[in-house]
DNA sequence: TATGAATGAGACTTCATTCAT
DNA sequence: AATGAATGAAGTCTCATTCAT
């Protein structure tokens, strides 16, 4: 009835140590997370997954909140990543937009960018929630920010920076629920794509 | 030997019938829905929020389940029906996209239209989630089409129609995530500043 | 929904007075005992059956146990009375044993005396228990007294009359397990057969 | 903080492993259901027995439905095991039949026994009633069968053999409603009574 | 008399988590 | 480090019964 449990444990030809088979977990679940959705993925989903026991998660992780606030923060901390590097670029504000976009339409397709952008923060408690919340806030600032920028220096046209983002934003984390890393288009196809699509957005009126 | 429980009962005052009843229910559940999250909601808090106890709720419904089908049916009827009164104007491809466009920027930011995008349908079991799944494939399908046809008559830019089609939606789906209908901008202003990002795209080539 | 309640309901048709209505119910009751067991009986389905809706049947009756109490104290006044009949017959005491069980074959197969039978009393609380039992009881009893008298006025052969009285009454109560009246033979067919079949048992030897 | 639980749970003195520990379940099982009857059983009653809470029986069960299925099942099969025995043997058609009558019942008043004879298949839904009901119709069959063989061979006296076997199995059955252990007959003496009340049925005549 | 609405009590079941080995 | 066993807390749903009209 069970899977049985011989065999190929959690790291076991990893060689992997505590920190590593706590990552490997994290993978597992953020991969379930995507997969089934978050409260439909139960510990044991997991356990199974791993081909060890629920109670062995307990020696990596305290609790099934903290597996979904690490996987997010994770995934917080890759945007947030790619939120420096196009800012520490020395391109225009519509150059340090279009990097991180390429970027991030590249995370959006991975299972912890994609639980960020799926995962309901209200499953979590109060402070890890607000957390996140203004982990992916801080985000769509710095887009802002970046927008108002190029705007600036004649990068791109005015707007209000903060519905551009929104559109931008929306328009990317869509790729999240649709994209399959199996159909004929790759990211990239369609992140040009899109880029297109906002092209008289983001390019500064001749 | 109970404190009574006076007053204000599911439409007491509305003075509604069994089926009117029944859809307070559902405008409190999708409601709730969009304020808590699905699996979040718990039929007591429902029922709390209609002044009645739990097993009333089952005079009216079958199950949880029902419920958010019901809901999502709702959001899903609308949004075929914004789907249809678009492509049954006269207008050009582009006309008849912004018809649709800004019947389904306000469909996103009531309750039962905030459902249909933030409900993760996995949580529904197979029959009904592929009903909602098939619902909402033929928004997309008919709004794709829309384009094509807008593609033909000139008033579109050519582009890959479906990709245009989750750019658009993806921006108007985000809508129901952070617009507050306290905030200082009305959807109306929103839509059409994400309207004018999109004008290149959407508007042909000169 | 639930099937429209015009017309026929308790008694329209039968002007049956409280009592008249209050029977009608009984009857239905046990029909349904019979058919779907007694806890699978819902009130609804009896209320249904009787084109009425729930709340009505607490015109007549005070409780679902009262159904079921009613039920028997008709199944178990109607074999008091076979007793009887019996007793106060001028047979020898085989005779009179054989009155008894003809007249209780047919007894075991309509809905009061298979509920009698099938019933588990386990499911009346306290004193309707006891007094279920005891009713019970008294048959045995009695149809033990009438075997001993039979035996001691030489017609039946000698033997522990309990015993004699649980093989008999076990092999006519299968009837209300397994006889349909819509078979081949008759309740008097089988009742013949059964009483063949204890010929030895229930015949002196010569 | 709770007082601790200590002592006798599930099989700690009999050093039960898991399979084990359920066959504790099922016997407590089958010995409350006919103590109480199956519907008046609560699972929360069998956890007390067996010093455990209610979701620690979902460890060894997967719902009270299976509960009940499981010790049908084991009735059942020894059930059908008897009849094989006697089927098996070298006697003539009387001979089997008494080889079978005699320890069926025995099989009578142990709790799985009981339970196959009181328990409502009303109670399973679909697939597992069927099961039972055909399990039970096996035993029926079969007796007629070898009760068929013995008229054949001369050794029971010419008669209907499905009649037959409902008288008997009527007879035998009434054991797990009446007969106690503690009583000052023991099976043994009433099989040899009951069996005496069917010899001019059972034996040819002369 | 009849009923739509409402409910209290309680059942089964699930699951994250802890305990003892 | 790992696990089988156990559990507390909670959620959905059922149903006999009462209330108010």
């Amino acid at each position: 009835m069970k899977p049985s449990r011989e065999a190929r444990r959690i790291g076991v030809k990893e060689k992997a140590d505590h920190d590593g088979r706590r990552h490997i977990i994290l993978c597992e679940a953020a991969r379930l997370f995507t997969l089934n959705g978050f409260q439909n993925t139960k510990l044991v989903d997991l356990a199974d997954r791993l081909n060890v026991t629920k109670p062995t998660l307990y020696h990596y992780i305290e609790s099934k909140e903290e597996i979904i606030h690490q996987v997010l923060t994770i995934g917080n901390e890759r945007n947030a990543s790619l939120v420096r590097q196009a800012r520490d670029s020395s391109e225009s504000g519509l150059g340090k937009l279009e990097i991180f976009l390429r970027g991030y339409a590249r995370a959006t397709v991975d299972d912890f960018g994609r639980c960020v952008i799926l995962a309901d923060p209200r499953m979590l408690s109060g402070r890890l929630r607000e957390q996140h919340r203004q982990a992916y806030r801080y985000v769509l600032d710095e887009i802002a920010d970046i927008i108002g920028e190029g705007i600036r220096d004649g990068s791109i046209r005015d707007c209000d920076p903060h519905l551009l983002t929104f559109a931008l934003m929306g328009t990317f984390n869509s790729l999240s629920i649709w994209f399959h890393h199996e159909g004929k288009m790759t990211v990239e196809d369609v992140t040009e794509a899109f880029l297109g699509f906002f092209e008289s957005a983001m390019a500064a009126k001749p």
